[in-house]
DNA sequence: CTATTTAATGAATATTTGCCCATGCACTAA
DNA sequence: TTAGTGCATGGGCAAATATTCATTAAATAG
């Protein structure tokens, strides 16, 4: 079946899709796969290997393991949270993001599958970048979605770890995207990007927004912020001297997730985190090197759900 | 790690879970599983095993075509088909035939490509000669093509949808034209044009055909053998009391896909459908319109192969 | 306590899958 | 037209996975 009749790369992934159904869903060998479209073993298996890296072939695991669930019930406790997902961890990848991904992409796709339409407020960073890929396309128009923060640093280039605007392409959602730099020179130019229109009434979303999905950065040497070059050494020791813990878009809080006030939060042009307790605010964190400000963002209520994997978890507990 | 903490079966699942999860979302290999959870490679595999049968495992596909081959499945349950492809709808045209053309030829294609020389039968109508105009030009000419009925009105005048002739150049094939009329004038005459030496050869390869293709056509004001002039309106109303819902090669059959006995049929001079259940006798056919007429076809054994489009193949699931 | 049945285990083996590489075909630029 | 470049193809082989089967451990009845 090798259809190169019309674009030759959406035939590509016809065919690959094709495949990945034949062997996931119907059980099929790959050689029973080649015969039945017409190919060679090798290549039905290269479009099985082309679905499941072009992430068309999604699993998901419909089980609560004991273990994690004990684990998020003891999380919850201890942090008062309104919900907390812990999924199961890979002793040998203890930082894998693919299993919390699925877990924020089911918990997200539980609220765009309301028929009202919601405001969805995202953070950026790896972890939600991955969630967003773990989402399956759909057709939800009556949402929108909008950005927490911008991805450009101050020159004007982009990280790619946006999420707002490929999560809005996939369901259909109109989208609000944050068309300002992550910090400001100063606080006289803050003010002045805030009076935009346009960055006031996006602004304004996020405060209202139904749910906030956001990840949580730490302030150590391997900080995103300093890692993307957000935030040159120099400052990032400043930071540290003053008793930044963790991130999360960008604001810098203490041990006790109590946001400092210093020069760097007043350059910050992100939108204001969420004070409402009545909205939902989740935490998307996986790792070691984040237990510390994980553990502040939600002491400080920062954030009121959590999702994590059991390393984590147990990591937080033992805190 | 085999957590036996509650009742043996749930841990049992438990571990079952876990397995599945550092598989298929972890990627390791089962000889990883087994070492991390503390058991032989053999049990892991057991384990994951048995995760897929107790359905924990879920996949999806995010991809247009495993809709489609959701459908395609059901409906080969529904009908008990031999086959059956079913093609995406443009929403903004579901009667389109390009797709379900593209489909036809790709199968088609995989006949054709067989290097001992097959017989392929072809009815008429507008799919079959969107289905050749798909077609690609190749050397085959081992293979014989012959036509289950002919394309002439009484008067001699022929329409335009000829499949047979158009796929036998395209592919330097051998062919058999039906030299008749479609319809007969009466009876008597009917016999007179089977006796001919040359026909009686055609229908003999009609009926050993190893793959045959063919249209399906409403009998409503729409049908095709009324707009393309073939039985004036009187007739069709006749038909239409007697309960004809569809036509395939003319022959027309009830809502169950039973032949009508009735003076219209005797007249039809196409050559018999096949009978036998073992040769491939596949439909092409899209459109809410032919939605009764396919869904007898199938039920009455008329054919045991089915291409068509996700919209029509909705329609025919939700009957 | 023993005999019998049942289920779980891992060794051995068969099947399936993944990957590397030589080959050849199509396309491009000269 | 031709040499060069890239890319898809399928053979061959190693790795991974599934299955079979004999053995052992656990459970149950007598």
């Amino acid at each position: 079946m090798n259809s190169g009749r019309f674009t030759p790369e959406s035939a590509r992934l016809d065919d690959a899709a094709r495949a990945a159904w034949l062997y996931y869903v119907a059980g099929n060998t790959q050689d029973e796969i080649a015969r039945k479209m017409g190919v060679s073993r090798q290549s039905a298996q290269r479009l099985v290997a082309t679905a499941v890296a072009e992430r068309l072939v999604k699993v998901r695991l419909d089980h609560p393991i004991g273990r994690c669930m004990d684990l998020a019930e003891a999380l919850t406790k201890k942090y008062a949270l309104q919900s907390c997902e812990i999924v199961p961890s890979d002793p040998g990848a203890p930082d894998l993001l693919t299993g919390v991904a699925i877990a924020a992409a089911i918990e997200l796709e539980r609220v765009l599958k309301s028929p009202e339409g919601k405001i969805i407020a995202l953070g950026t960073g790896r972890a939600l970048k991955a969630t967003v890929e773990q989402f399956p396309r759909m057709t939800c128009p009556q949402h929108r979605i909008v950005s927490l923060l911008g991805n450009m640093m101050a020159d004007g280039s982009a990280t790619p770890y946006n999420a707002t605007i490929s999560l809005a392409e996939r369901v259909g959602a109109t989208h609000y995207p944050y068309p300002l730099p992550v910090l400001a020179s100063d606080a006289a130019e803050l003010e002045n990007l805030h009076g935009q229109r346009a960055v006031r009434n996006t602004i304004a979303l996020c405060g209202q927004a139904d749910f906030t999905l956001v990840g949580i950065g730490q302030m150590d040497h391997s900080a995103p912020l300093f890692v993307d070059g957000f935030v040159p050494e120099t400052e990032m020791r400043e930071l540290a001297a003053a008793g930044a813990t963790g991130e999360i878009t960008s604001w810098v809080y203490d041990s006790h997730g109590v946001l400092i006030d210093c020069a760097f939060n007043a350059r910050v042009a992100s939108a204001p985190l969420p004070k409402a307790a009545d909205r939902r605010v989740v935490a998307v964190a996986v790792g070691a090197a984040k237990l510390a400000a994980i553990d502040a963002a939600c002491q400080g209520r920062l954030v009121n759900g959590l999702i994590t994997n059991e390393a984590t978890a147990e990591l937080l507990l033992a805190k």
